[in-house]
DNA sequence: TTAACACTTGACCAATCCATCAACTGACGC
DNA sequence: GCGTCAGTTGATGGATTGGTCAAGTGTTAA
């Protein structure tokens, strides 16, 4: 008998006490989800690496990015409907900024993370 | 004339100045979007955030999240393939835990914004 | 060596995502 | 009013994803 204990019958006998599953993590689970889902998109989070530094107009985007402007536009639509950053407009310009500094932190953190790394 | 100056002319004209864009930045961001782009998947994520309080094996986490042993497996296998978890065998069991510190923080991170919402 | 448990894998299909483009709105100057 | 710059939006279509299932591997006990 080793100091592992791997006796005969189903693994399922060994994990009976399922604990009541906490149901309101199902929740906060879809939630994070998917802001991390609209973080997960190379583009989108290049927007938002700029963004990290300043508030920026979408003309100014388009220019740092090398990129066309509805593109750039349907990337922040999404953005903004999954509340990553805030909009204002000034005459023309509408100058895009991250909603809070939570976001700012966790974009912070993974870039941390995306640099350290092979 | 405004306090917010507003002159003719494209708008182009004042963000002339494209600072040299980082370049190593966007091998950072698509790494950092691959993981991000893992995260971002519901039950992928709930996978994960059983993982942050301990090492399970396959059976435990089909238990425990009332779900098919291959669909979890097809998760961990995605889960591993962008190195957010790491596997352990012993006998006929799969241990899977998180793959280090910097994942488990990003995981909670996110999940405690996910948390205060609305 | 056979059987049973604990997974993993490949393949197929439906759903979902993302880029593109044309058409639209909104603010300003004339 | 009209035109122009700045940006948004809806629709379309091709690519990517994620679930499912059958068949596979690995380990252990008998």
């Amino acid at each position: 008998m080793s100091t592992i204990i791997e006796n005969e019958g189903d693994c399922r006998d060994e994990h009976q006490h399922v604990e009541a599953s906490e149901p309101a993590d199902l929740l906060v689970c879809e939630r994070t989800a998917n802001i991390f889902r609209a973080l997960g998109d190379v583009n989108r989070l290049r927007l938002l690496s700029l963004l990290a530094h300043r508030e920026m107009c979408v003309t100014e985007l388009t220019l740092v990015l090398r990129d066309n402007l509805p593109a750039i536009s349907q990337r922040l639509k999404l953005l903004r409907a999954e509340r990553l950053v805030r909009t204002r407009r000034q005459g023309k310009h509408v100058f895009y900024r991250l909603a809070d500094s939570h976001i700012a932190e966790l974009i912070a953190n993974g870039l941390a993370h995306g640099e350290e790394l092979d």
